[in-house]
DNA sequence: CGCTTTGTTGAAAT
DNA sequence: TATTTCAACAAAGC
């Protein structure tokens, strides 16, 4: 399930490999034409033809590739990956879109789930519009969150997945992030002291700093590059995916719930709800 | 079969 | 009326 630290990952990955290379076409498979959203294999290739990429940078889920005077942007949702060889026969039916390079080589987006969406745009203020501060940029202080959610009456859970507030936490980190700071994930925004608050926007800093540092968490399926490779940060989860496991910290059982409709891992002795 | 996953959408509830 | 929650959806694997 890529989430920032994980599309960073990829980002780095694809950066020396991608950075300076140019478009030919664009292609889609005949019988899913939905990855590129919005516009036909055919559109694409005119409005990419000849373009190389300047850059590859990322904003919270978002991977972007600038070209000279547009971005072509994509969004892994579950399953999407991104990689260069040739897919092996059994998974080219998973092969949602792939582009072809001047030098013939191809950028191939493979999705299993097929949720995954590459979009095409001159420039980037549909996204800047819908996203909320990077969690490691300067604009990311515990005024802000505070300032944002203290008089939400939200569950701390869900106004942390959405992503106009802070770009880029899914579910497990923001399961890690409450755990670290000792926040039950149904507790109400508005009964969050500021010491709390203090307390959270240092959790989800560490938390995403040290998923990156990992190269991401492989769960299920988050693989990146060539050879498969993947995160590491599995072994630094605190409560997700630990449902019944004693909590790191303290005695506690993990438990797994339901918030937000999303499952949620915590534990009820350091995360009390009060 | 039913549950899981992300993010958007629109309806329903508070 | 505004905020918040919820179900549906898109798709496929286990």
């Amino acid at each position: 399930m890529p989430e920032l630290p994980e599309v960073e990952t990829v980002r780095r990955h694809l950066e020396p490999l991608l950075l300076g290379r140019r478009f030919v076409s664009a292609h889609l498979p005949t019988d899913y034409q939905k990855a590129l959203s919005g516009i036909s294999a055919k559109e694409c290739t005119t409005l990419i033809y000849g373009k190389t990429i300047q850059s590859l940078t990322r904003r919270g889920k978002y991977l972007i590739l600038n070209l000279e005077d547009s971005h072509l942007t994509f969004h892994l949702r579950m399953t999407g990956r991104i990689f260069q060889t040739e897919p092996e026969e059994q998974e080219k039916k998973h092969i949602t879109a792939w582009f072809t390079l001047s030098d013939n080589s191809h950028i191939y987006f493979k999705d299993v789930r097929k949720f995954g969406r590459i979009l095409w745009s001159s420039d980037l203020k549909w996204l800047e519009e819908k996203l909320g501060v990077e969690p490691l940029s300067a604009e990311f202080t515990p005024e802000y969150l505070e300032a944002k959610l203290g008089e939400k009456k939200q569950r701390i859970k869900s106004a942390l997945l959405d992503q106009s507030v802070v770009a880029g936490l899914g579910n497990i980190y923001v399961d890690e992030a409450l755990h670290l700071a000792g926040l039950h994930p149904e507790q109400s925004c508005s009964g969050i002291s500021r010491a709390k608050w203090l307390k959270l926007h240092s959790s989800i800093v560490v938390t995403i700093q040290a998923a990156i540092d990992l190269n991401g968490t492989t769960f299920q399926s988050f693989y990146f590059g060539e050879e498969e490779t993947s995160g590491e940060f599995v072994s630094q989860l605190n409560v997700f995916g630990r449902t019944g496991k004693p909590c790191k910290t303290c005695h506690g059982l993990v438990v797994k719930t339901k918030v937000a409709q999303r499952g949620t891992h915590y534990c009820p002795v350091c995360q009390p709800l009060r």
